[in-house]
RNA sequence: GGUGAGAUAGUCAAGUGGCCAACGACGGCGGACUGUAAAUCCGCUCCCUACGGGUUCAGAGGUUCGACUCCUCUUCUCACCA
């Protein structure tokens, strides 16, 4: 049992930092019923989380399902300073309002894989609004330049001439107090994290904590081309407020390998589980696109329902699979005798009267599923079905 | 501040007086194929009711029958020097 655990918690980890730790606090509770605290950090700067964000709330559920109470710590006074990780540029600082709302829209999506009664949530503002300037000086008397300068983004800036503002080196410095605030004794993050939550770890120690905290980094989590890390401006996420058709589909999108790695780090399935599904792929027992439907499947309903998630597959079968009509298509109406060309361009389904026409010529368009091959055609009065290629469709009236 | 190089379609990048709506690559779009929106192959890729017309090669002028290509100025970018 308390094997299994550990394999559950190392699953997919990328790094862990005194793993003996985290042993003795799961045998503590497996042995003696006793809970421990695992801290995680926010930062409420960007309103919507996307499936990478998840990785790291699917690892705090596994804690959860093994006495681990999660401290779900919001940075809501270190976001005022901008943590300078993975920006090589002094981040702008957000207004009280957006980081409310953030606040808000974050934690709602957070609980749909979190077990609400075993998450305590904390704001870092309570206890930093108070350290004031003294605890501040005597805060960073823990820490020298040198050491600072350490972290692989400082030093790259400080090469390169970028500045570096000095309220950027306390934002290390208070993430760590954090944990000494909190008395953590895990702390999970990115792998990019690493110096911040390490910085727990040195600082528990100087306020003489008995017992540092362990660290667990997960890595960061690829995103739909498999190459990439998944990011907004990248455009290559799945972010959990999508659609589900939306969602089903860019998951069904992901390559056979990368499939793999979305299972160890988004799946609830158990790694048994997930290593009798190889198995199956590999000796032709199953299909891979099967498998991927149900990771497409599970994934879809963990942010919506199981209803919407059995729909889009359907809706995802319907258009690709047999290549049929999709329910929602947007209507149009327009007067008189139109040219083709220039009723696929009102449409919207066409940039151009010009690639209109270049679509005819190769056979991309049709009309209530018959290809059209005059490219001087008028639509008479009457409605039509007009498609483009595979995916665009429209409804046109012609009054 | 000085000197030199450069600015070409969504991006990168050829083109040094007519053969240029402009090579090529990537992207995008169609088609075939596929379990897939992947891979692969084929085609297309400024606009216009079009075997023709219009507007493009940083901007403004000029030379020329004719300019993306030559000249002048302007703006911006980069490199080296100070």
């Amino acid at each position: 049992m308390i094997n299994e655990a550990l394999r559950e918690i190392n699953r997919g980890a990328a790094e862990i930092i005194d793993s003996e730790r985290v042993e003795k606090l799961l045998k503590a509770y497996f042995e003696e019923g006793k809970n421990y605290t695992v801290k995680a950090g926010f930062d409420p700067t960007a309103p919507d989380l996307h499936l990478g964000h998840t990785v790291l709330l699917q690892k705090l559920a596994t804690f959860q399902k093994y006495g681990g109470r999660v401290q779900f710590l919001i940075g809501s006074f270190t976001a005022m300073i901008g943590d300078p990780t993975g920006k090589s540029a002094t981040r702008k600082v957000l207004t009280k309002e957006d980081i409310v709302k953030n606040i808000k829209s974050y934690t709602t999506q957070a609980f749909k894989i979190l077990d609400a009664d075993k998450t305590d949530i904390v704001y870092n503002n309570e206890w930093l609004d108070d350290l004031g300037a003294a605890g501040m000086l005597q805060l960073a008397s823990n820490l020298t330049v040198a050491r600072m300068l350490e972290r692989d983004d400082f030093s790259k800036r400080y090469a390169s001439q970028t500045p570096i503002a000095v309220s950027e080196f306390m934002y290390p410095l208070l993430q760590g107090y954090d944990s000494v605030y909190l008395k953590s004794d895990i702390e999970i993050g990115g792998t990019d994290q690493k110096f911040n939550l390490l910085m727990g770890r040195q600082l528990q120690k100087s306020y003489e904590i008995k017992k540092q905290q362990a660290v667990l980094m997960m890595p960061i989590l690829e995103g739909l081309d498999g190459i990439q890390k998944m990011s907004k401006s990248l455009g290559n996420y799945i972010g959990v407020t999508d659609t589900p058709n939306d969602m089903f589909g860019k998951v069904l999108s992901i390559s056979d390998d990368l499939m793999w790695r979305f299972y160890e780090l988004l799946s609830t399935k158990t790694l048994d589980e997930i290593a009798a599904l190889k198995v199956a792929v590999e000796d032709g027992s199953k299909h891979p696109k099967v498998v991927k439907e149900e990771l497409a499947l599970e994934i879809t309903a963990r942010f919506h329902t199981q209803e919407e998630a059995s729909n889009a597959k359907i809706e995802f079968d319907k258009i690709h699979s047999k290549s049929q009509i999709p329910t929602d298509i947007p209507e149009f109406e327009c007067d008189g005798d139109v040219w083709i060309a220039k009723a696929l361009l009102d449409c919207n389904i066409e940039p151009s009267t010009s690639q209109a026409r270049r679509d005819i010529k190769q056979g991309g368009v049709k009309i209530d599923q018959e290809k059209v091959t005059d490219d001087k055609l008028q639509l008479t009065t009457g409605e039509y079905l007009l498609q483009v290629g595979k995916r665009k469709f429209a409804k046109l009236k012609v009054k």
